[in-house]
DNA sequence: ACAACATATCAGCGAGGAGTGATATGGCGC
DNA sequence: GCGCCATATCACTCCTCGCTGATATGTTGT
């Protein structure tokens, strides 16, 4: 039993590490935020961002998979769009909790430098 | 000037990537939610996140370094707390977006199985 | 059907970072 | 002061993941 409440408790905790390791690449965050003012296909955010091609599909199978993103054939385009504004509200409460904290995390050198 | 812009942007997505970055650890998860319900000293996060007395030290020094947390000495005791009541936030926001995508989240396979 | 464009896939390389074990520092009571 | 407990630090290894370059799949117009 305890048991049971322990391996709840870390399926909880992997499953949201591994939705905050979707949002913990600067690559990944370019496309989420360049999506979250508009949909748009992949040599679209490929101008944007200024990443490879193959780079962009990569992350982009990749937030398809994890249903962060959708995605619309349109003629030979695909584009892709946000799934759901929670994911917008995640990111500006980033930004909220940046608002604080930032000067500690550009400090923190446990990571790599930008 | 638009090179300004987007430094100022790509400054931005750095940052937010490195706090995402912060979170995105199941031990640090572990830490962070076990202090959401109380302040906690080291050894008591090491009995209950069964992690290493190193690897929890290190993971609190990187928080404390970032500002997610802070600590209070207390006789021979370090208590570590929650900075900020946002992080609670966050978290479950990331809750409430798991509600929508932890089925796509846990079928990725893009990341190590848990 | 063919050419041109849009997107996806794959192998391989390289770097970052999490965990461990050993060890150092620091405060407490006897 | 000395042992003991609590915490921090360091060197090292291993594994994960992001990027690139080449190539495959797919779609549209002519």
């Amino acid at each position: 039993m305890a048991q049971l409440v322990d391996d709840r408790k870390s399926a909880t905790i992997e499953r949201r590490a591994k939705l905050f390791r979707g949002f913990a690449d600067p690559s990944r965050l370019a496309i989420l935020g360049a999506l979250c003012n508009e949909p748009l296909a992949v040599h679209e955010l490929v101008e944007r961002t200024e990443l490879s091609q193959p780079n962009v599909s990569n992350h982009l199978r990749c937030l398809l998979e994890c249903g962060l993103v959708a995605s619309d054939r349109d003629g030979r385009f695909i584009r892709y769009r946000i799934s759901s504004p929670r994911i917008t509200v995640l990111l500006s409460d980033v930004d909220a909790l940046l608002d604080v904290v930032a000067v500690g995390v550009e400090a923190c050198d446990n990571y790599r430098e930008a």
